[in-house]
DNA sequence: CCTACCGATCGGTAGG
DNA sequence: CCTACCGATCGGTAGG
């Protein structure tokens, strides 16, 4: 049983890096099966298919982004410290699951029906928890009046690139990223003009 | 003569669509030949191979973003005008090619090298060519002193995820999308303290 | 988890 | 631009 299970998340790790780096569609059973070190037709008593392994990949993902935004919500009660620990979680999420992190981001486009529908809309849940914290700040009169939408866009656009750019190792830390970027997203390029 | 480069422009609006919809690999050549309306063998007397459809459409777009940041840096001079040309120009290649442009951020991974090699090169040098106008921005003690390569990340992720919402006919038009954009990057999500 | 295998589809070519 | 076709590879199954 524990060897059944070991062997799963060896198969998903696989296939993560495999969907990573070449794409879900350009990776075969066979490429799997070869990194896993069996043979091709094996993959199938662990699971039905290709879809599957996507499948797994992207609803896990779903699940560890949803719990990260409800613990913020029950948590912290002001917007900054809401925006703040979300953008951490957020941030902490891609950069401690690079692989999965990608294929959550751009490769769910290949998931079958109905867990395509599905998918999409646990994704515009977590928004919408995004957008309902930039609006507590509108509320509270410590967030510029914007379109709520577009602000919860752009916030996550910035977010959501990190796994193009980050390198594991690299310079910087996950909290270092997300410090600076919830900087960025709060207070922008712009120098305050000084009062002259 | 005409009518060859006709059925090409036709080729490759055909091509950007479907690798956007399904993704390069997913692709076949059968696929485009339906949507042409020729046989599949014919695709051969336009282009070498599916690997120059996507070269096609991915450096088409490199030079186009290429000659952008060059006018940019040859007319404006100080580095606020130069960031809000360079936004607006990039925000409006984006939305007027909506498929080209995604096939040319998220595909062009499956090209084959040495063009791969190359379309990073250019990439890389547009990047730089952001840099540059953030630094300027520096300089003039306009902007606030910050790494400018997070800064040109940042502000090239919230642009380059446009092709993944934008709605072609939506309520927004490209300029409104890059005016709100490049007032998000410049002054950020909070409200400015009031003085007590 | 393996051997043996299947029908379908792939990118591409020959020859006109 | 078409007909006819090729070898390779695909996801997946049967049976153990």
């Amino acid at each position: 049983m524990a060897s059944v299970t070991e062997r799963k998340k060896q198969l998903l790790s696989v296939c993560a890096r495999l969907f990573r780096e070449k794409g879900f569609s350009a990776t075969s059973m066979r490429d799997i099966a070869q990194e896993v070190g069996i043979e091709p037709a094996s993959l199938y008593s662990h699971v039905s298919g290709k879809d599957e392994l996507l499948q797994l990949i992207c609803f896990g993902m779903a699940e560890k982004f949803s719990l990260a935004i409800q613990e913020v919500n029950d948590i912290y009660f002001n917007a900054e410290e809401k925006l703040k620990m979300a953008v951490e979680n957020h941030v902490k999420l891609l950069v401690s699951n690079l692989d999965e992190a990608y294929v959550f981001l751009r490769e769910w486009r290949s998931l079958e029906q109905p867990g395509k529908s599905e998918f999409i809309r646990l994704r515009d849940e977590y928004e919408q928890g995004i957008r309902e914290i930039i609006q507590t700040g509108i509320d509270e009169g410590k967030f510029n009046e914007t379109d709520k939408h577009f602000a919860a866009l752009t916030l996550l656009s910035s977010l959501n690139w990190i796994p193009e750019w980050y390198q594991t190792g690299g310079t910087w830390s996950a909290e270092k990223v997300a410090e600076k970027l919830y900087q960025f997203v709060l207070t922008g390029l712009k120098k305050k003009d000084p009062i002259v």
